[in-house]
DNA sequence: TTGACAAACGCAACCAGGTTGCAATAATGA
DNA sequence: TCATTATTGCAACCTGGTTGCGTTTGTCAA
């Protein structure tokens, strides 16, 4: 069973219908490997011939969003991009260069610096966000060519 | 000296000129402990009194990252702010009910990271950018009582 | 198979943040 | 004071994202 049937399957038992754009989207997302706009999906499904208006795809991320599918990822150019959830937890690396995103785990105890916040601080961390902004090997090769 | 003579000083000795909004702008900047929205700049200067076009403060902002002396944060919402750079390195905390920012200091190790990355994945690090979103203190407390 | 019903949808209009080209203005040093 | 050129305002534009509303479609029970 493929991994977007198994979304497919979780949402319909919980009584949510099973559409075209919902499917064809969960398809998309699972053969992504790092987080894209919501204007490229809209690209990619026409890509693939599901002509789907940009208004529903919104509503559709906000829901898988709501469901805990996907969530956002916001990198150093402040636009919104998206990502399966339920993934190995990692991070990411942001070329500012090519614009490139690619994704890098972590030491745990770097992840766990939560509890030493709510102590300082007081405030309850609920989620984090750890982004790398750089030069990738690609683009640092050929900057060494120029 | 005030802080933001300095900064003006520094601008001058480089042959920028010094304008009302340049002043204006790096007066309002010393003044603030969180990073701010560019709109919301426009509306800080128009309460003293300084009247300046969106354009202007998104051309100054761009002058004044070039130069070194402000830098973007990117935050939960998407949303691009501003702040002084040359502070104490630090990276903050955005509650997701009331949308304060606050800063944290963290251990230096937290930030050293990028070593290893560049022997992992060969990514050349420039900078980094750690948040934490949750509930503030404050926020907190409010919760607990309802 | 069919129909009822709510979920999902398309569309048009709208909003906010941000950018661009160009003509007008103002800070500077001579 | 004047010439030079950095800076500014304005209008028009762009992109990402949202909203209201009438229509379509997936689902399930008859
Ligand atoms: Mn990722
Ligand atoms: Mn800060
Ligand atoms: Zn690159
Ligand atoms: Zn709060």
């Amino acid at each position: 069973m493929a991994q977007s049937d198994v979304l497919l399957t979780e949402l319909k038992s919980h009584g949510y219908r099973l559409t075209r754009t919902r499917r064809a989207l969960l398809d998309v997302f699972c053969s992504l490997t790092c987080p894209v706009q919501a204007p490229e999906l809209v690209a990619m499904l026409a890509a693939l011939g599901v002509l789907v208006n940009k208004t529903t795809v919104y509503r559709e991320l906000a829901f898988l969003e709501r469901a805990g599918m996907v969530h956002r990822v916001l990198l150093a150019d402040g636009l919104t991009r998206y990502e399966l959830a339920r993934q190995e937890h990692h991070h990411h690396l942001f070329c500012v260069r090519c614009k490139a995103v690619s994704r890098v785990c972590l030491d745990d105890s770097i992840c766990a610096v939560s509890d030493a916040i709510r102590r300082q601080s007081g405030f309850r961390t609920i989620a984090h966000s750890i982004e790398f902004f750089g030069i990738c090997p690609r683009c640092d090769e050929g900057e060494r060519q120029e």
